[in-house]
DNA sequence: AAGTTCGTACAGAAAAAACTGTACAGACGT
DNA sequence: ACGTCTGTACAGTTTTTTCTGTACGAACTT
């Protein structure tokens, strides 16, 4: 067998390889609130040698550059990849971000905290009018529900304030002193 | 004014009020994967003084019952809600689960973990697949770019063993020594 | 056994989201 | 200044998801 046509064969089974891989990161990660296809656009630049710009993720993908356009902004929104400059080179290049740990943080960080705020904020001021209306009402029955649901309210709170702390452990870094990163050992093709 | 109609009146701030922390939920819910309408549903099941049944939802909402059947469902299985048994009462009964750390905890295990399984089960494979290639092939070129991939491999792994321990802290209850759960602290109206 | 009541499977309708092609603004090269 | 290249806004199309109505099986009542 001719050294060429090997070698092309030899590329044809690594693109497998690496497809099983890019296949199952487009499975999980919705996760991060990402769509299945701009996983595999994530799963592509991972693997890609050097760092890709809009038109290579076209063609690599069968997309339209529209896509790749606004799924890189929600890969780089996320924290999941970044832009890298290149002397000479024009057109935007991206590459993934290497620090998983932080790509998860984030993206932790910033779905739960935004969330947790507004509740917060909700809370608080549906406690308001509640305050208001039991002070207004002559109702015995009315009093009684009000009483009932700023229990519940509270309880909500508390729950909010613990989520609030959680959060923090992934903001401050503390969370890898209570759960260190793992260094990569390294690999050595051995069976 | 007549007993009658203030009391009207104040059920009807009641439900404004109630419906301000409802609508909250239903904006945030999505990140447990919750449809904004079932999130109203859950908020509405929050608040209510009994366990509601499929035709109670249904007319609160003003949703089929199917919808509620399903949404029902989706919120049982995050165990967001419960079903309670009463006396001589033939339909089902839900309730909200009180107990929100348990809630978030569920969904984040479960989320998390069925990932992480995953991902990792996929990343033996890909190294397996390309160790096998590593052996087999002549092209340096080819070896280069699999040890490559093998490295970046080897470092998501690490990534996801760290990320398996963080869930285990949920899932071991764990976290509440380090985070404590909050206690609601009373109520008492004071301005 | 016959008649109700209840929950849900399923098919189709309605709504939302993802994706594409066109068109255009801004940056660059000449 | 003019033409070219690059990224993205936007409108329209396709695909997916959510929701509804019908229909039916299981459980209960009489």
């Amino acid at each position: 067998m001719g050294n060429q046509e090997e070698l092309s064969l030899d590329l044809e089974k690594l693109e497998k390889a690496r497809n099983r891989f890019i296949s199952e990161i487009a499975k999980n990660i919705h996760l991060y609130n990402i769509t299945s296809s701009i996983g595999r656009l994530y799963g592509t630049v991972f693997f890609s040698e050097e760092p890709m710009n809009l038109d290579d993720m076209s063609e690599a993908l069968g997309m339209s550059k529209t896509s790749m356009s606004t799924g890189i902004r929600a890969l780089s929104n996320a924290d999941m990849v970044e832009r890298v400059w290149e002397k000479g080179v024009r057109k935007d290049l991206y590459k993934t971000e290497k620090d998983w740990y932080k790509s998860f943080s984030n993206v932790f960080i910033n779905r739960w905290r935004n969330a947790t705020e507004l509740n917060m904020g909700a809370i608080k001021e549906t406690k308001e009018m509640m305050t208001e209306l039991y002070k207004e009402t002559e109702a015995e029955e009315i009093k009684r529900k009000v009483d009932r649901d700023l229990d519940k309210l509270t309880e909500a709170e508390a729950y909010y304030e613990w989520l609030n702390e959680v959060i923090a452990l992934f903001e401050t870094g503390e969370i890898f002193e209570i759960v260190p990163k793992k260094s990569a050992q390294n690999n050595k093709h051995s069976s």
